[in-house]
DNA sequence: CTGTTAGCGCTTTCAT
DNA sequence: ATGAAAGCGCTAACAG
């Protein structure tokens, strides 16, 4: 399983302790090199604004400080003033779907931002390790917790007592009111319309319309919102798709299926993609049937999935904004409660799949 | 750019404080309704061997807790114990590159399974953030450092004091000895055995040789050693490749370009391609020259990439094994020290881009 | 303007 | 067998 080659160092292995050496500079340290107590100390230090301690005092503390290389022990201070900053990200998978990485991103940045760091737990999904998951923030005395679901639904949170900020990202929850989704149906209208700008209102397929939209891993409003935008887009066009296709996953084969099935019976002008995987598939029995893309069938989807950039023509595709949502998280957990539900608008991409 | 759409809750908007409620339990409030002292409470909470306390007091003790849904405040334990059950996970990106958010969830999971919690710090790779992250992390006491790099190379660690376990996760560093790598040697070994298996000894092309190894974004001794073995194998099966070529760079569009170039000049019988991105561009070049993969052409490359599963036919490849290696990192930091060079292996995955 | 004192919640000698 | 008291490092009242 693990190949161990071993190194030269320690001839007889120790404890990581006897490894290592030295204990951290404490405040009073501090304090008894600059000649003054510890709350002068720490009154300089956190740089508290109304209290005026000679300028000389100040000089000598941060003198201090600096020679002895201080950094102040943030467990410590909690217990005093109830504040980590940090934050706990909560989520049922990390970067399963590569591009639900962004919500960690953004709000890995905007933690970054604002001083504070996160503590990153996956659940799952499974209430038991909800459970566990909040307990252990909790017990480390997070400042806020966010709950992110990488597929946008509707989260199920365990039933335990929650005694700090929670914002909902990607999903909802009728407990905590704050959350934040894409706009979901201004994207699907946008879809609609890039297609209808490049000239296309006849001949679209839609392709992974899912008929029970109860079933399966998208439940969500998420997929309810997208289609509505796109079903009155399509209306305000004076248009109407010139076959559905359902299927009950947005993988790749059955994006080459489908299109398969499309291209027996008739010869569609575009296909609107309900996701970037299944495009990729459409993309294949595409170029099987010697269709040349955009020319004789235009593509645009949703998602903006990593592979969408690999295609060749590159997909244009309307994006999730992930990144700008896990950041969004980080901003209404530390600022005033908004309790509201947030849409973040959708990024459009173009790329060469549709006629310009 | 963000769209918000207020819901019913509270009429007047009130800070976060207002909104929340009731502090925490304390270990005293346990001990006080189980009629006990808090040192009683804490050593049978804490499970401490030695110490005989009446079966009796054990029982009121935890009748207490549960019955108050008692939770240690972990921050303030930290102060006496000096463990904070937390590990911090600092890496240049977080899966940026999706696959490597193996290495994430492999830490996850094995600090979930060893009751700790992980702090997830992203530098890009800039020293100043580095050295914030570093502080960030010394600052909250966390137990244990894991540097992690996303592409395998040897990582610039700033020098400041760093008095906690440390194992680099993916990279090395000439500070810490105790490093997690894949083990390249082998897969590349592995990948030219493949081929022999597949009774494919000529006619192999090797794409996406660089031959500045020293340049660009792979300098380390990764793709060294992913070559070394390759060659290695080479030489043990009594061959050589029909043609060599390299680029800067392991995106798909060079292994387009790359594929091109090779069958103006001649007709391979098989690619092995450095990644699966090249591999990937490589399809597209040999679907458009209407050869059939692995009839005419077979493939095999390296990482495992997501897309490597879309491809069809699927395609044969090396496995970067980033999950495992993510939790050898905790299991090294939470026990004894090995200051060691630690080789995981790479896993083979069959698909259908070779002959059986 | 500065220092003393108290205590955040917990574990740990050390008495009893 | 159990509890009192000290103290981890820090900040907040309150004196001086």
């Amino acid at each position: 399983m693990a190949n161990e080659e071993w190194r030269a160092w320690p001839r007889k292995r120790r404890k990581w302790g006897e490894v290592l050496a030295k204990k951290r500079v404490t405040l009073a340290d501090v304090a008894r090199l600059a000649g003054l107590s510890t709350t002068a100390a720490s009154m300089i230090l956190t740089g508290r604004p109304d209290t005026r301690l000679s300028a000389e005092a100040h000089a000598k503390v941060h003198a201090a400080a600096a020679s002895l290389g201080y950094r102040p022990n943030i467990a410590a201070r909690a217990l005093r003033t109830d504040k980590t900053r940090t934050i706990a990200f909560i989520s049922d998978y990390v970067a399963t779907t590569r591009f639900a990485s962004g919500l960690i991103r953004g709000a890995l940045a905007g933690a970054e931002q604002a001083q504070h760091v996160m503590l990153v737990l996956e659940t799952g999904g499974e209430p038991a390790r909800e459970i566990q998951a909040i307990e252990a923030a909790l017990d480390r005395q997070v400042d806020g917790l966010i709950f992110a679901a990488m597929r946008a639904r509707e989260v199920f949170v365990p039933d335990i007592a929650i005694n700090v900020p929670t914002v909902m990202l990607n999903g909802t929850s009728p407990r905590f009111p704050v959350s934040i989704l894409p706009d979901e149906y201004r994207g699907g209208r946008a879809a609609v319309e890039l297609l209808a700008g490049a000239g296309i209102r006849e001949g679209i397929v839609l392709l992974g319309y899912n008929e029970k939209e109860e079933t399966g891993l998208f439940r969500s409003e998420t997929v309810t919102n997208r289609l509505a935008g796109i079903r009155d887009a399509m209306a305000a066009a004076g248009t109407t798709f010139v076959a559905e296709l359902s299927c009950w996953n947005w993988e790749p084969d059955h994006g080459y299926d489908l299109t398969r099935t499309v291209l027996k019976s008739l010869k569609p002008r575009a296909l609107l993609c309900l996701n970037d995987r299944l495009a990729f598939g459409a993309y294949q029995a595409l170029d099987e049937a010697g269709l040349a893309i955009p020319e004789d069938v235009a593509l645009v989807s949703f998602d903006n999935d990593e592979i969408a950039s690999y295609l060749r023509p590159g997909l244009t595709t309307i994006g999730l904004p992930h990144e700008e949502m896990g950041r969004m998280a980080i901003s209404l957990l530390l600022g005033t409660p908004t309790p509201a539900r947030v849409l973040v608008e959708m990024p459009v991409v173009l790329r060469g799949s549709l006629p310009r």
